[in-house]
DNA sequence: GGATATGATTTCCG
DNA sequence: CGGAAATCATATCC
């Protein structure tokens, strides 16, 4: 207990002047018991920490500096970053190499086949040949319905590439930051060149990690846009369903295309025939369920057939037209009910 | 968020 | 097997 003061006491007398720590024990000889001197190197050392902080910046600098030119630093440098190697690197070099990573080739190769990588869009660029690959070609509207399609898809690649730009830099910029950090602690801590450069792989890495999330996330919105536009999952296209509409109400009393009607309107419709069977059932059975909900859209559909027929030949086909007599005026519930072929 | 529209799928029947 | 009917799945609108 009482010791304390007396050690802080006795240190103060002594760690005054410069550095005595060493040389003062020696040359002291233990005038008494072992730890009596032992107190004194634990005041010592006390002492100096305490007083670290007082040292000027010139001073430590000075210090640092004759460390450095130390003619035996090189040497010292080289064994304590071998005795590190050794003890630090060899436990993990084992994971060094990593695979290409798969999922990350993936991406980039849908990133580069959906155009939004690659190439900057030169008139043929890859995403347009695509879509009018994926389109089939047939359809006139092809380049309207795609139109806002490439609109999309360019924006994504904008923001794609702005975003891929920026994690490039900032990756850069750490990197070189860190090196110049490692660099300068190199002078005093055993940090080898080859550290530096597995450190800078790292941060490589991490930074690729993020950029794939990025292409994750790119590829994630690709997906969407295409489903929304090209891969036809949802509604045909209006001509589509135009064509289709014209033959069911043209045919209101019998519809029911046959084979080659079939397949005559799914070339047309560029669907595929089951696509055409799954219009016309739906197409039957809720006409059927309730015919006012489609009135409008029969009248609709006869006027525009009857003023067809009457502007390409007068008569002919009037016979199996649905709008038989009364044409476009009063054209309530149709024959449909009356028909009654649908059963 | 429910209502509605619409294409696809499933189930049943003749 | 082709079609009717029910049902599912999803998009779109308010």
């Amino acid at each position: 207990m009482d010791d304390q003061p007396r050690l802080m006491h006795s240190s103060h007398g002594v760690g005054m002047a410069g550095h005595p720590g060493l040389a003062q024990h020696m040359q002291d000889g233990t005038g008494g018991a072992d730890d009596e001197g032992r107190k004194q190197d634990i005041g010592n050392i006390l002492q100096q920490i305490m007083t670290i902080t007082d040292q000027s910046l010139d001073e430590a600098q000075a210090r640092k500096h004759a460390l450095n030119c130390h003619r035996m630093k090189p040497a010292l440098f080289n064994v304590l970053c071998e005795i590190k190697e050794k003890t630090v690197l060899s436990i993990r070099g084992a994971q060094e190499e990593e695979p290409p990573d798969a999922q990350l080739m993936r991406l980039d190769n849908m990133l580069l086949a959906e155009g939004v990588s690659g190439p900057e869009k030169g008139g043929g660029s890859a995403a347009a040949a695509a879509a009018a690959a994926a389109a089939g070609g047939v359809g006139s509207d092809n380049s309207a319905e795609h139109s806002d399609y490439r609109a999309k898809l360019s924006q994504i690649r904008q923001i794609y590439h702005t975003e891929l730009e920026k994690y490039e830099q900032a990756c850069n910029e750490f990197t070189t930051h860190v090196m110049n950090l490692l660099r300068e602690q190199s002078r005093t801590r055993p940090i080898s060149p080859k550290e530096i450069e597995r450190m800078v792989s790292i941060i490589h890495r991490k930074f690729s990690s993020i950029q794939m999330q990025l292409k994750q996330s790119t590829c994630e919105a690709v997906m969407i846009l295409r489903s929304r536009f090209l891969d036809a999952r949802r509604n045909f296209n209006k001509q589509a369903t135009e064509i289709l509409n014209e033959y069911f109400y043209s045919h209101l009393s019998n519809p029911y295309p046959s084979e080659e009607a079939k397949e005559e309107l799914a070339k047309k419709c560029s669907i595929t025939v089951s696509q055409v069977s799954n219009w016309f059932g739906n197409k039957r059975i809720r006409y059927k369920k309730n015919i006012g909900k489609f009135q409008e859209e029969a009248n609709m559909y006869a006027a525009r057939t009857a003023a067809n027929a009457t502007s390409v030949s007068t008569h002919g086909s009037q016979a199996n037209s649905p709008s038989t007599p009364n044409s476009a005026g009063g054209y309530s519930s149709p024959c449909y009910q009356s028909d009654r072929r649908i059963q």
